[in-house]
DNA sequence: CCTACCGATCGGTAGG
DNA sequence: CCTACCGATCGGTAGG
């Protein structure tokens, strides 16, 4: 029974790796079975179909994403430091999931309609509680900015960014990678 | 003559919103026909192969990249001043030419190994650029920031993002843009 | 630009 | 977890 769920859980660790490297369609459950080392035919006592395996990295990641969402929803403080914080929870998940970032990033596309659906809205009140807190910094006088949406935009692809470049065995722990970030989206490069 | 050269462009375009909105390993070259209103086999009357479509679609947004790099070396000016012309010649590549720029950020590692080896080389040479201005900037002492790669990353991804969410029929000119992600990458969101 | 194909490979199932 | 398959679809060619 454990060996099962283990089985599986290396099973999908294995496609996260492929999935990023090749991308989703350009995987075949072939190259997958070679890779964990048995035949294509044998996936399938563990997994549902290839789908199943997008669909659960994909909401993993999501999952993640809204867990840090609502633990900060709890606190109440002032916006840079709300936004300093969201920063750096975002910062941890990518960084303690680099190839399922990938994954989460580029390949949800591939879902089927109704997952998709599901997952595009996930996506949708990560990014409201982002501008929420933008907006907040704005009232307290606190940001500035023209267009919420494009600083909110600018500053997720910055930090979605980060899985292409971190190197986990590198000089940069993510909290220091959080720290950087943050100064440069709240600051700027410009020296004051 | 003019008639097959059309036809030929004709179908890059399609094949680029194909690959775009599917991805291009996704895309089956039966899709492409059908997009274009022909049959598959007629299809390579006028192209080499698939990979020839993905190749032509990332080298073009390539040469517009350096074609602006290279405009930008002609000129001697302050860093934030260039930064910021940099930005905008940047800007306008992406939201002249949205489809191809997710097609070009996306795509291009399903090239084959000896165009892949010199699209990286490209891209290596841009970013490069970019690095030396913000070092540049740094020496006349107008910027700050800790590590140069990340802070270009960052700020390349920002830019780069704008093909998911640019609107050609809204409000935002792509001046406009472009000055606002300048001010918000310059400047930061926090009020000085 | 089409019809008629080709060999290869795809995701997945049956049955053990 | 394997062998033996399935129908569907893939990129691409021959020949007109």
């Amino acid at each position: 029974m454990s060996e099962v769920v283990s089985r599986k859980v290396q099973i999908e660790g294995i496609a996260t790796e492929l999935f990023r490297k090749k991308g989703y369609a350009a995987t075949s459950m072939r190259d997958l079975a070679q890779a964990v080392g048995m035949e294509a035919a044998s996936i399938y006592s563990h997994i549902k179909n290839k789908e199943a395996l997008l669909s659960s990295i994909c909401f993993r990641l999501a999952d993640a994403f809204m867990d840090a969402k609502k633990e900060m929803e709890l606190q109440t403080m002032p916006a840079p430091l709300l936004l300093q914080k969201a920063i750096e929870a975002h910062v941890r998940v990518i960084t303690n999931n680099l190839d399922a970032s990938a994954v989460f990033l580029h390949e949800w596309r591939h879902l089927s309609p109704e997952p998709l659906a599901e997952f595009i809205a996930l996506r949708k009140a990560y990014e409201n509680y982002l501008i929420r807190i933008i907006q907040q910094g704005k009232e307290e006088g606190k940001f500035q900015f023209e267009d919420e949406k494009i600083a909110v935009l600018s500053l997720l692809s910055g930090l979605n960014w980060i899985y292409d470049w971190y190197k986990p065995e590198g000089k940069l722990s993510p909290e220091q990678v959080a720290q950087n970030l943050s100064n440069l989206l709240l600051n700027g490069l410009t020296k004051k």
